[in-house]
DNA sequence: CACGCCTCCTGTGCGC
DNA sequence: TGCGCACAGGAGGCGT
């Protein structure tokens, strides 16, 4: 769900709520699929910062008695939130709570998420090689100069899936997903299943990327059901999309009504006549 | 290693 | 109204 302008939404409204915040307690619901992991490291423990990586939440741990800087990691998944209790106790309990992070100014961060494809585990800082191996080969990030043109379009051009996929993959860029890879594209003009896309189509889609990221988070993401930010609002980009959704709707360019298909096991709209392979 | 298919989960909306 | 199916913002595992 929550691609990078709707992590980065919520990263902001919760760096100033948790940095500095002391962890009394924390409950979880042991899921067998093991995406929640080493939740038992946080209590006592202080949150330095709340970053953001590509699409992950990472928090920053004060030293444990023992001086191992750790480092608490989120992953929203499809249908992963935040949000706040303000009594320690549920007033109005929300379905699919996995997570509870009691707080020691008494509140509590609960991390909702139905379809449990999210994340939480508590790692040491930085020691993501062997425990997140996604985090440890992220692309880069694509609003910072890491993200550059030219390395974009060596990568885009060192192997052969289609772009749509490659954008998805997050180790040639980091935190596009399928909203975001739809509209970049159909602003690059360039067909999601192209399978090859040379400098000047590169350098395109690289400006495209960052563009619609950039509006997306001014708009503070794009809300279709499960997104929300911390505090229960609804992002205002879902009514600014161009092709993600818009299937059998005229193109916003040439008239052509886009069309729906299925590029890396996920759904996918394009405009056939003026996006070219 | 690159690629592509299947799976993990739960909920919702649609056609019949 | 009820049932079954397709589909949903992500990514991990496995076979080729």
């Amino acid at each position: 769900m929550p691609e990078l302008p709707e992590v980065e939404s919520v990263r902001r409204q919760l760096a100033p709520e948790l940095t500095g915040r002391r962890v009394r307690d924390v409950t979880w619901d042991a899921s067998p699929s093991a995406r929640i992991s080493d939740l038992d490291l946080l209590p006592g423990r202080r949150i330095e910062a709340v970053h953001r990586r590509g699409k992950f939440l990472l928090c920053p741990l004060d030293p444990t008695p023992d001086g191992d800087p750790l480092e608490l990691v989120l992953h929203l998944g499809m249908t992963g939130s935040l949000s706040f209790t303000t009594t320690g106790g549920d007033t109005d309990p929300l379905p699919h709570v996995r997570v509870r992070i009691d707080l020691d100014d008494g509140r509590t961060l609960r991390f909702r998420d139905p379809r449990r494809f999210g994340r939480a585990s508590v790692v040491p800082a930085g020691d993501y090689v062997d425990r997140i191996p996604t985090l440890a080969t992220l692309g880069p990030e694509p609003l910072s100069p890491a993200f550059d043109p030219g390395g974009f379009a060596a990568a885009l051009a060192a192997t052969s899936a289609p772009v749509k996929a490659k954008l998805l993959d997050q180790r040639l860029v980091a935190g596009v997903g399928n909203i975001y890879a739809d509209e970049a594209l159909w602003r690059a003009r360039i067909h999601p299943a192209s399978r090859r896309v040379g400098r000047r189509r590169a350098a395109a889609l690289h400006g495209a990327i960052v563009e619609v990221l950039t509006s997306a988070i001014e708009r503070e993401g794009t809300t279709f059901r499960d997104y929300r930010m911390v505090n229960g609002a609804s992002g205002r980009n879902a009514t600014h999309l161009l092709a993600y959704g818009q299937a059998d709707r005229p193109c916003q360019r040439c008239g052509e009504p886009l069309r729906r298909t299925v590029i890396a096991q996920r759904g996918t709209t394009f405009c056939a006549r003026c996006q070219r392979h």
